[in-house]
DNA sequence: CATGAATGAGGTTTCATTCAT
DNA sequence: GATGAATGAAACCTCATTCAT
């Protein structure tokens, strides 16, 4: 996807295939958010596309497959940028706040992609394993970056899932929070989400 | 529920019906677990529970009444004990300890209960309203609670909603790992969850 | 099947759900006939039935397994009375003919379901296993017979597959042209069919 | 149809449209094997043969007239050469004799447009009416053969139709069943077969 | 109280076919 | 001539729910 926006706003586009196969995308967004991917079916999203429900099937094998290649597609657009924010700095402790400022800043910029990421979390088996095997593989320089932290000694001694537990997990939360108020956390509040993270890891 | 064992065993029981929406409630449980509240379907259910789908019916309005019901009486099961546990101690801080060593035991002790819990928050739409806003009463002592310790000036001021979600939101979360991957934490991992709770927290 | 004659007339049935399953039977025969087992869809069937075409599944898993009950069922009414006729007298080539006699009257007695089991030799990947199998071990009896009439030595010396090639075969294969066009064969084409089949085989 | 060996092999095409148009009937041959007539659809013809569905449609009005086209195609590849083969004797009953040879022999030579025929013949439904028209007319001659047979008094004095179905039919079916077994019949049986006949018929 | 039977509505998916390019 | 994209219709099947017994 060489223009992330493309999921949010539909103006602009070129060809008519990607139009739809656009349509179909937001449709699974907002059918996410509204009904939960419970609720969500291959007719609602075809209704809300404004699309056949056999138009779906020229794009997608099946509705796991359309949802695991549109968890790919959101994996991609999030950790657009990522690897540069954390490696703009050096320290492991100021790389991983770099990557919670990452998490939320695309959250409030994509909270959409965030609450259908979310979403997938809970309900893997509706996702084709391809989609949760990438999703995996994409969070694995985290676990890494978390390994790093540990190493250096500045945080206590605990293992990486603790670590993300206690900080992008709360953080992830928090957002997902402020997305069903439509409300956004202001910039002290940010402060706070980190501040709270960093201090419960900290030696 | 007067005996919250009742979820557990099957033996021992003495009137007939609570024998079946026992069943039932067993069905739902497993089933929440095995193909998750997504495709938990009351056939399902009543081939599980040896009912008929009837018979269901019989207990519970509509789908959404059922699991609005179970989720009450798993609230109440879950909340056992919890006030006299937190009164022990005087301490705000200390009582919060309390409350979060509360949740860890239980979880430890009801998984499936814990499952069932998160499984609904996840998919507040499949449960009736009754459920739901029984849920939120629920949670109303505990973010006093939370007010308390925050007027003690032990801790940060920060809003209780971002307190609860660096402590029992992360726990809850920690003990879902343990649940899917069919383990429980030690004694030095549960002291290691609150430590990091509290931490993240304190001033 | 305590009553073969339940297929073919719907009177004096006791029980609803017989009279349910008889009829979604009766339509399988007459859409067979209609228009093929290709052609046949649960659908059309449960129209023709008079019954929802979920009721359909309070009988059978799928439409496999509908169409293999149904097959063992009609296996059941075609061979009734056969091994009776066939042990009537000693010699193996009086009991092929007794066979062949009664293959040919039942065929006239039931032509639908001779029509029924003929088409789903033809197409055996529309019917579950089980029907297939049961099917065959229906044949085992048969191929013996005509074992027994080798062993005799009052016929070629030929495998059982040809002999049934050159007598069974084509006497179904006529009585299936006798029911396309409407007609049935009189008593002396009856005589001759057998005659053909004994006269290919014999020595 | 020039040239019938365009079924088999696909090199040294000239036409590209007949290139095309060979991959297409090659492709229905195949998945009248593997699935049947009734598992038959144009998407999957379109995706074996490489080319649009559309196309297909370039060739053909229709399903049923595409394997309406086929079968009269494969009839003229099955009788290529009968009619000398058969007028090469004169006898009529050394004629069906040669009749069945050629029966025989293009049926080994082209077992999967063999099995098509056969396929077609149990869902002429399935099939327009032109190539069952064609079918029918190209049987006429064989019926006439067997008129002069029956005329010439060294057979038994029974219809046609009896006359095919001992000798014919029963071959035919008897290959069906090498063709799904995978195996050819021997010299002595392929004599076996046409013996069979001839007794049956002979007075 | 309990149920087996029944169903309309809706689910996913494939079908034969068309059309703009 | 050839196609990828598109679709209405129809395929199979499951759903939550009701009702006579």
């Amino acid at each position: 996807m060489t223009n992330e926006q493309s999921f949010i706003y539909n103006e602009d586009m070129r060809k008519i295939d990607e139009n739809k196969k656009d349509a179909i995308t937001q449709a699974v967004f907002q059918l996410t958010q509204e009904v939960g991917l419970v609720g969500l079916s291959i007719a609602k999203v075809a209704k809300l596309a404004a699309v056949s429900p056999a138009t779906i099937y020229i794009y997608y094998k099946d509705k796991a497959d359309m949802l695991s290649q549109i968890l790919i597609q959101v994996k991609d657009t999030f950790d657009d940028g990522m690897e540069e924010t954390i490696l703009s700095v050096s320290e492991p402790l100021e790389q991983v706040k770099k990557f919670l400022n990452h998490v939320i800043r695309q959250s409030m910029k994509y909270p959409q992609l965030a609450y259908f990421m979310h979403a997938t979390m809970e309900s893997p088996n509706e996702i084709a394993p391809e989609g949760i095997a990438y999703s995996q593989k994409r969070t694995e320089p985290i676990i890494e970056l978390y390994n790093r932290l540990i190493a250096s000694g500045k945080v206590k001694n605990i293992s990486p899932d603790l670590m993300i537990g206690w900080t992008a997990v709360p953080i992830a939360d928090q957002l997902q929070l402020h997305f069903r108020n439509g409300t956004l956390p202001n910039e002290a509040e940010i402060q706070q989400m980190i501040e709270l993270s960093i201090d419960a890891i900290k030696k």
